[in-house]
DNA sequence: CACGCTACTATTTTT
DNA sequence: TAGTAGCGTG
C-alpha cells in the first residue's frame, strides 16, 4: 500500500529485499552495520548480537554495490565462517555466494595454491598439520643428533610449540626460552640447529606446516609488490571476526591486506581472548586504534543472550580482570534464576548431579540440543560420558582428541601422502616401521637409498631389503605400485584407494591393537568421508585443514539423533550458546590448571576463559565441583579439593548453593546395616588394583 | 637387528 | 591412560 503511496520514497531505500536495519539491530549495531569506509572496530562483549551485526554489515556492503567476491570475510573456525555465510545468504540470497569466507589459515592455503609458484612455492605441495609437524621435528631432533643429550633436550612437542611460538610472534628464539622454557636455556644453540633442520627438511620434502601458511602470506604481502598488488587488490573490504584471537602474523597480514585501503572491520571482545597459548595477544585489539589512525569504535553493550541473574554473576567475574576495554553488559530479559554453584562429594556424585538435573530440565522441555557440558580440558569429561552412554543419551563432543590424531587413521593417511608425495619423508617412516621385519634401521636405511635415488619412482622398488625384511617389502611395493595405477580422479576414488590399503593395512591393525573393533569403524569412516572428495590431494588438503570431528568410541551410530547434547571443551564452545550450560570441575587445579598458576597472565587468560564457558548460557547456568578427587598423580588417596579462585566470594553471592545429595546405594547399604564384606574391592584387589 | 615386555611419565586449549 | 623409552631375548 504505501508502496503506491509514495513511490519515490520506495526507490530512495532501495531494493525490497534490502534488510530493514533499523528495525532488526539496535543503535550501536546498526552505526557498525553501516559504517561506511575505513577502519572501524567493533568492541562486542558476550551475546551482545556480534555474528548479527557482521552479518548486516555485509549485507549492507553488497547493498551498496560492493562486488561479493570483493569482500574478504575471515573468520577463526570454520564453524564460525560457514555460519556467518548462511546468515548472509539467507539475509540477501544467493548473490552473497561469491563472499570470499573462511579462516586465516584455509585463506592462506587458497592464496598460496594460486599464487604461491610466483613465490617458489611449488604448486603441489602437502600440508602437514600438528602432528605432522611435530613428527618431521622429531626427524630433525634425531638426525642433527640433538636428541641423545640426556633427558633434559626438549620433546617434539615442546621443540614444535616453542617454534610455533617464534613464528606467529616474531620473538626470538632465546626470549622465549627464558620465559617460557627457563630450563632449556642453556640448550638455545642446538635447538636453533634443529629448526633449521626442520625448516630445511620441509623445504625439500615440499611440505608446509600451519606457520608457513600464514607466514608466506604475510610475507608474499610484505615483501613482493607486485604480489602483494594481486593478492590484496582482489579485496575491497576485509572483516574479521574474534580479532581479539590474532596474533602478530595475522595483524601483519591484515596490514598487507589493507595497504591501498583503510576499509578493515574487526570485531571482538577483549574479555573473551583466550588463545595467548598459540600467539594471540590481545594487544592486537587494544591497539587497534593506534595501528590504523582513524578508526571508528563502537561498542556493542546490550546482550541479548543471558538472563539479568547470569550477567550479574559473569560480569562480577570479569570484573575482576586487568586491562580491558571496560563494558557493562545488560540485559532486557526479566527473571531467570541465579546461576547454580553445585558442591559435589566426588566425581561420581558430579557426574550423577549433571546428569540428573540434564534430565529434570529435559523433562521441563528443553531439549538436549539446548543444553551443554563444558570443561577445561577434553579428558576430564570422561566420567560423564560414560555415564550418559550407560542412560543411553545421547551426545556429542566438541574438541578432545581428534579422529585424525588417532594413530591408526595416520597410519592409513600415510600410505596416500607416500603417493601424494613421494618426499614425504614422515609419511614413508611410518609406513615402514609397520611392517613385519622393518624395524628403525632398515626404515632408515630404505630412506636413505630413496634420497641417494632422488626420491626417483622406482628407488624404493630397487631397495635392497634385507632377507628379514624381503616379504614386507614385496607386498609394500605391490600395494604402492597397486595404488598408483588406479585412477586419480574420479567419484570415490580416494575411497577405494583406501580400501586397497586395508588389504594389507587391516591384519597390521590387528596385530597392533588390542580394541580392534572400534578402530575398523574409524577406517570405514574415513572411507566415506574420502569418497565425497574428488582428488588424492583435495582430501589430503581438506583433512588438515577442515579436519572432521567424528568421535570414534562411545558414539550414537545406528539411528541418527537429531536431539543430542554437547560436551565441549571451554574453547570451542566460543561463539555458541545453549539454553542450559553446566561448567563442571571448577576446581582450582583443573579450572585454572595447575600448569598456568605460576604466571598471572596465565591465570587471567584462564578467568576469561571461564568467563566464556559462562556466558554461554542463556537461561540456566551450574557451575560444580567434587569436594575430593581421586587423584593417581598425587599418590593413590583422595585429596580435598578447594574450588576454583575465579568463584570468589564476591562471585558466590550471585549464585544459588546446591550441595549434591549422597549416593543412593551408599543409602540403601545403610538401611541394610553397616558393610561386612566388599565383594568389589576384593575383586580389584585380585589385580592389584586401586 | 627386530620386537615384545616393562617401567615410566607427562597430561590444555586449536588452525 | 596411553604413548614411549629402555632393556633383554631370539
Amino acid at each position: 500500500m504505501s508502496a503506491e503511496l509514495f513511490p519515490e520514497r520506495d526507490r530512495t531505500v532501495g531494493a525490497r529485499r534490502t534488510p530493514s536495519y533499523v528495525e532488526e539491530l539496535n543503535s550501536a549495531q546498526h552505526r557498525a552495520a553501516t559504517h561506511g569506509e575505513g577502519p572501524l572496530l567493533i568492541v562486542a562483549g558476550a551475546g551482545t548480537g556480534k555474528t548479527r551485526t557482521l552479518v548486516y554489515r555485509v549485507a549492507h556492503l553488497l547493498d551498496q554495490g560492493v562486488a561479493a567476491e570483493r569482500i574478504l570475510l575471515l573468520t577463526f573456525t570454520r564453524r564460525a565462517a560457514q555460519e556467518m555465510l548462511s546468515r548472509v545468504e539467507r539475509l540477501v540470497g544467493s548473490r552473497s555466494r561469491a563472499v570470499h569466507g573462511g579462516t586465516f589459515h584455509a585463506t592462506a592455503h587458497r592464496i598460496l595454491r594460486r599464487h604461491g609458484e610466483q613465490a617458489g612455492l611449488a604448486s603441489d605441495f602437502t600440508i602437514m598439520d600438528q602432528g605432522d609437524a611435530e613428527d618431521l621435528m622429531q626427524l630433525a631432533r634425531a638426525r642433527t643428533g640433538m636428541g641423545e643429550k640426556g633427558k633434559r633436550f626438549p620433546k617434539k612437542e615442546t621443540l614444535h610449540a616453542l617454534y610455533s611460538r617464534h613464528i606467529n610472534t616474531d620473538e626470538p628464539v632465546g626470549a622465549l626460552l627464558r620465559a617460557e622454557y627457563p630450563q632449556f636455556v642453556e640448550y638455545e644453540a642446538d635447538i636453533v640447529t634443529v629448526f633449521a633442520d626442520y625448516v630445511q627438511r620441509k623445504q625439500e620434502r615440499n611440505l608446509v606446516d600451519y606457520d608457513d601458511l600464514l607466514l608466506f602470506w604475510a610475507t608474499m604481502l610484505e615483501a613482493a609488490p607486485a604480489l602483494a598488488e594481486r593478492i590484496a587488490g582482489a579485496y575491497d573490504h576485509v572483516l574479521v571476526d574474534e580479532y581479539q584471537d590474532t596474533n602478530l602474523l595475522q595483524a601483519r597480514i591484515l596490514r598487507g591486506m589493507c595497504r591501498t585501503h583503510q576499509n578493515i572491520t574487526v570485531v571482538g571482545d577483549d574479555a573473551q581472548s583466550i588463545y595467548a597459548f598459540r600467539g594471540a595477544t590481545v594487544r592486537n585489539i587494544l591497539d587497534f586504534p593506534q595501528q590504523f589512525p582513524g578508526t571508528t569504535i563502537v561498542a556493542l553493550e546490550e546482550n541479548y543472550r543471558s538472563v539479568q541473574p547470569i550477567l550479574d554473576t559473569t560480569n562480577t567475574l570479569i570484573s575482576r580482570a586487568e586491562e580491558r576495554y571496560t563494558k557493562q553488559l545488560y540485559t532486557k530479559r526479566e527473571g531467570g534464576d541465579r546461576p547454580w554453584l553445585a558442591t559435589a562429594q566426588d566425581e561420581p556424585a558430579q557426574t550423577r548431579f549433571v546428569v540428573e538435573r540434564i534430565l529434570e530440565l529435559h523433562e521441563e522441555g528443553i531439549p538436549l540440543a539446548e543444553m551443554a557440558v563444558l570443561f577445561r580440558a577434553g579428558y576430564q569429561s570422561a566420567d560423564l560420558e560414560i555415564e550418559l552412554a550407560a542412560r543411553n543419551i545421547p551426545f556429542e563432543k566438541w574438541g578432545g582428541i581428534k579422529f585424525l590424531e588417532a594413530s591408526h587413521v595416520k597410519d592409513v593417511l600415510a600410505f596416500l601422502r607416500v603417493l601424494e608425495n613421494p618426499r614425504d619423508e614422515v609419511s614413508w617412516y611410518r609406513i615402514l616401521l609397520l611392517m613385519p621385519g622393518i624395524g628403525e634401521l632398515t626404515a632408515r636405511a630404505a630412506i636413505d637409498s630413496m634420497v641417494r635415488a632422488a626420491w626417483h619412482h622406482q628407488a624404493f622398488a630397487e631397495f635392497a631389503a634385507p632377507s628379514r625384511a624381503r616379504d614386507a617389502h614385496r607386498s609394500l611395493v605391490q600395494l604402492l605400485h597397486a595404488l598408483r595405477d588406479a585412477p586419480a580422479e574420479g567419484e570415490g576414488v580416494v575411497g577405494t584407494q583406501i580400501l586397497t590399503i586395508r588389504q594389507l593395512y587391516d591384519d597390521i591393525l590387528r596385530r597392533k591393537y588390542d580394541r580392534v573393533d572400534p578402530r575398523l569403524a574409524d577406517l570405514d569412516q574415513l572411507q566415506t568421508i574420502a569418497g565425497g572428495y574428488p582428488s588424492r590431494a583435495a582430501f589430503l588438503s581438506a583433512l588438515a585443514l577442515e579436519p572432521p570431528q567424528g568421535t570414534q568410541d562411545l558414539g550414537f551410530d545406528g539411528e541418527t539423533e537429531d536431539d543430542i547434547l554437547t560436551l565441549s571443551t571451554a574453547h570451542s564452545s566460543k561463539g555458541r550458546e545453549w539454553d542450559a550450560v553446566f561448567v563442571i570441575w571448577a576446581v582450582d587445579g583443573y579450572f585454572p590448571m595447575s600448569r598456568s598458576l605460576g604466571d598471572p597472565l596465565q591465570v587471567e587468560e584462564e578467568r576469561r576463559l571461564m568467563y566464556v564457558a559462562m556466558t554461554r548460557a542463556r537461561n540456566h547456568l551450574a557451575v560444580s565441583y567434587p569436594l575430593n578427587v581421586y587423584d593417581t598423580r598425587r599418590g593413590a588417596d583422595y585429596s580435598l579439593d578447594q574450588l576454583s579462585r575465579f568463584l570468589d566470594r564476591g562471585v558466590r553471592d550471585t549464585m544459588h548453593r546446591v550441595v549434591v545429595e549422597p549416593p543412593h546405594d551408599e543409602v540403601s547399604a545403610e538401611r541394610n546395616g553397616p558393610m561386612e564384606i566388599d565383594l568389589r574391592a576384593i575383586l580389584k584387589g585380585r589385580f592389584g588394583g586401586s
